[in-house]
DNA sequence: CGCTCCGTTGAAACGGTTCAACCCACGTGG
DNA sequence: CCACGTGGGTTGAACCGTTTCAACGGAGCG
């Protein structure tokens, strides 16, 4: 499949004229990174953005004492690093390759002049943008207004909505990494998952987690209920 | 100053041609709140977004059990509400007037058409909601990886930047709301705050506040130093 | 005056982190 | 093939920052 049919079913790109796809498959630039690699820092210039074409991508900030928060995890169609494209300034948090990964790399100045041409191009972004702010939103929420039980409770949910559901949950990342995507530590995350399974909420083994008692994660994640 | 001129020199519509502003002013709606009234609550539909000509709106999640965190308070100037436009789906939180305003409202339909055939007003947008997002990233960090009395201390010199600087501040909100703001309740507030003075890095005198050592509040917002 | 609202202060309770020990699966090299 | 080290995950105990609950003080106002 050529880069333009990807850019095609892309939300960025989708609805737009075909010979679009084609001039946007033109400036993208493929780059490839190693696990562990970085592709780049707090701070650095916003020279373009990216779209993952295979691979996995963390979004994290670290602080001072070397804590880090994840802010999101970005799989295979997903965009990141175009607030910098727009705001003009730095890149507000890391990114690094969470897995051998494969990236379309879009310059800025080519994007922007395509976008100050197509309009459609423009919405679809101010979509993808408005999306992700109310992502922010439930994650600020969620840190700052519920307990860590009710977001895992909620985060198992959500994953098991999001894949082929059934209530079988194959833990793609590391607990470790889940803790701190939950804004967390592996310790409290092992004990509070334990907490659920004596509770008969779910099954754990290794990285698989089955969900036991649906309404019950409900009642958690929405803090209607305490886990005891 | 007629509407037209407010929007000119307003972040989305700057360096747009002089007609747009005329259109835009033709299709915006002057609405009026009190203290405490409520704009929109979350989950409404999202069919438009406002500007703020005077007064002071406050955007906010509510817990089940009634705890608040304010998201940002926005005052003249400042937009709020766009993030639900372009989403399709409904407000992700809730405003309300936070003193008597007025407010400029600009209906969903209208308002795509003219970035369908404005591109810069498109970019304008785009820099607006990539700030935001920025926004919310420092905000997240914040929450995440530092505790009370770093909030405190960045917060306190951001106001003292952006306002009229020179050390010295006025809240224009009440401690209990600046609380919220930094997602903490009134109390330990309180007692931070009375610590900072005790170390003589600030002076507090009713909702005025003096920054007495501005290095050593730079030191605990970054966790570099602890405030004993 | 007495009411309410906001801010402050104290003591106790709680949730989460830290530190340390430990287990286990896995890969490596002797 | 087994000893060994390594890294992820788990568990326990002490600790710490924040919240909770309760009481109190002062400012503003009918």
């Amino acid at each position: 499949m050529g880069i333009a049919d990807q850019l095609a079913v892309n939300p960025l790109f989708e609805g737009l004229p075909s010979e679009h796809h084609q001039t946007l498959a033109r400036i993208a630039i493929t780059r490839s990174y190693q696990k562990g690699q970085m592709i780049f820092a707090e701070g650095d210039e916003g020279t373009g953005f990216y779209i993952i074409q295979s691979g996995r991508i963390k979004v994290f900030k670290i602080s001072p004492e070397g804590k880090e928060q994840i802010f999101h995890i970005f799989g295979p169609g997903e965009s990141f690093g175009e607030v910098a494209v727009f705001t003009g300034q730095g890149f507000p948090a890391f990114a690094e390759a969470d897995a051998q990964s494969s990236l379309l790399f879009f310059p800025r100045q080519a994007f922007v002049a395509l976008i100050r041409k197509d309009s459609s191009l423009a919405l679809n972004m101010l979509a993808v943008l408005s999306r992700r702010l109310q992502k922010f939103s439930a994650l600020i929420e969620d840190l700052s207004l519920k307990e860590v039980p009710a977001r895992l409770a909620a985060h198992l949910l959500y994953l098991c909505e999001k894949d082929l559901d059934a209530n079988k949950i194959s833990l793609d990342i590391s607990k470790g990494q889940l803790a701190s995507l939950l804004g967390t530590i592996p310790e409290t995350l092992s004990r509070i998952m334990s907490r659920m399974s004596r509770q008969g909420l779910i099954r754990m083994k290794g990285s698989h987690i089955t969900i036991l008692d649906r309404q019950g994660l409900k009642d958690i994640a929405t803090e209607g209920k305490k886990l005891t």
